[in-house]
DNA sequence: CGCTGTGTTGACAGGTCTCAATATAAGTGG
DNA sequence: CCACTTATATTGAGACCTGTCAACACAGCG
């Protein structure tokens, strides 16, 4: 696989070789992270987004009284920072938590697409779209399920999209988030995410040792989560033919 | 004001009067919906997007379970069902909290404008972002404050919103939303709803008699809320001129 | 005029947080 | 490579915030 393909500008409109260069065009050389390390703290100036090449990135905010909420984890193919792009500082912190690999886009480049290459501008509005319903259900997780089903729902969307990356992985995974991490993406404590996780595993739902992950049974869990399954609309056909 | 200039697209760029008859030839007639109905349930298909330019919508998502979870709060100006575009069936039910009015997008038109008028879909990214960093904004609170911080950042960012609607009007105005309503915007309890609009009342920051809600004190309510201020980037230079 | 939706209050249960302590793993510097 | 520090995971006890159940007042509405 080519460096700069690795995006998903495709999962809802074909677009051809013209129109992936064109995007790929605007991409800068990929810089690397270490672990643990900030790409872009909160409150930085604004000056490009990021596509994520390799690792995982979690993009969070910390409050006043230092209470830090996690607000989206990135994955490989993921652009990064987009939404602090209509602020003037970035609203969040974008934080390694493996060694990285990205590529930064300028926002004057990133905003000609829109002028030269209007396919990908769809595409981008839809990538945005689609970032914008996982963290609808994350807001209705939190607001409105139990600690355990927050802790399904995010094992249930984190398996998925690594299962869009690596198909024939099973039901098992490598996950890099510490009990703190995930405690403040599901918006409790990190005493509680322990106990939580270890409930959990005793239902048999899932095996969690280490930082390894299983999902016993995907059909039961999902039920559990009580939150719906979107069915994305991969390639809809009101979208303009080139 | 013309019926259809009533929209949110210039906040972030200077749009010509031709790029703005541009979108508004898009829009269809005015439709009205009743208090308390429904403009489209969750589930249903997904043809259009809402141009909403009179009374006030809510966004909501019911799960299993039958919790409902108010995910925003439109006001005029807003576009309403965005998100579902990515989806094969609407995840959000719009339902009128006021009497309303609002036009219908279908989509090919929508998508027609990426191709004609590439600097209104800029706009139309940067107002799905600002929408992303309300509810960005909104998930922090639930995960990270208390109640009565919800319910403070939450009149405040209505507030906001009047007052940009209205520049004149004061620390007043009129929330026609139910205490039910409320505790499912901010994920809580409608009896524990009513217990922290008493106990904020208590404190002096705020009145709220009947559906009539007073600031008294916005910096300090401010304060209190915990959440970040959000500064846009009106106008940012790095949008190509026309 | 009864019904339904809304607001209000009390008593109690339960989920989650706080404080505290310990064990283990990971990272760091000598 | 070891000693030390720091991060992470784990468990217990009790407090606190929020939810549940129940009851009642009041308004709007058909």
């Amino acid at each position: 696989m080519q460096p700069n393909t690795l995006h998903r500008l495709g999962e809802f409109i074909d677009l051809d070789e013209d129109e992936l260069s064109g995007f790929e065009n605007i991409c800068g050389a990929r810089a690397r992270a270490k672990r643990h390390t900030i790409i872009r703290a909160q409150g930085a100036d604004v000056e490009s987004v990021y596509l994520l090449a390799e690792g995982w990135v979690t993009s969070s905010v910390v409050l006043p009284d230092g209470e830090r909420q996690i607000v989206n984890i990135h994955l490989p193919g993921d652009l990064l920072g987009m939404s602090s792009i209509v602020l003037s500082s970035a609203a969040e912190t974008l934080t390694a938590v493996t060694a990285s690999e990205f590529s930064s886009i300028r926002l004057p480049d990133f905003f000609a697409i829109f002028r030269d290459n209007p396919r990908v501008a769809t595409a981008l509005l839809l990538s945005v779209l689609q970032d914008r319903v996982t963290l609808m259900d994350r807001l209705i997780a939190i607001g409105r399920t139990s600690s355990a089903r927050r802790l399904s729902s995010l094992l249930l969307h984190i398996h998925g999209r690594l299962s869009r990356l690596r198909p024939n992985d099973g039901a098992s995974f490598h996950l890099p988030l510490t009990q703190v991490d995930l405690a403040d993406v599901l918006g409790i404590t990190p005493i509680h995410m322990n106990r939580v996780i270890k409930d959990l595993k005793s239902t048999g739902l899932i095996d969690f040792s280490g930082n390894t992950v299983t999902l016993n049974d995907v059909v039961k869990l999902r039920d559990f989560s009580a939150l719906p399954v979107r069915d994305w609309a991969r390639h809809p056909s009101w979208v303009s033919a080139r």
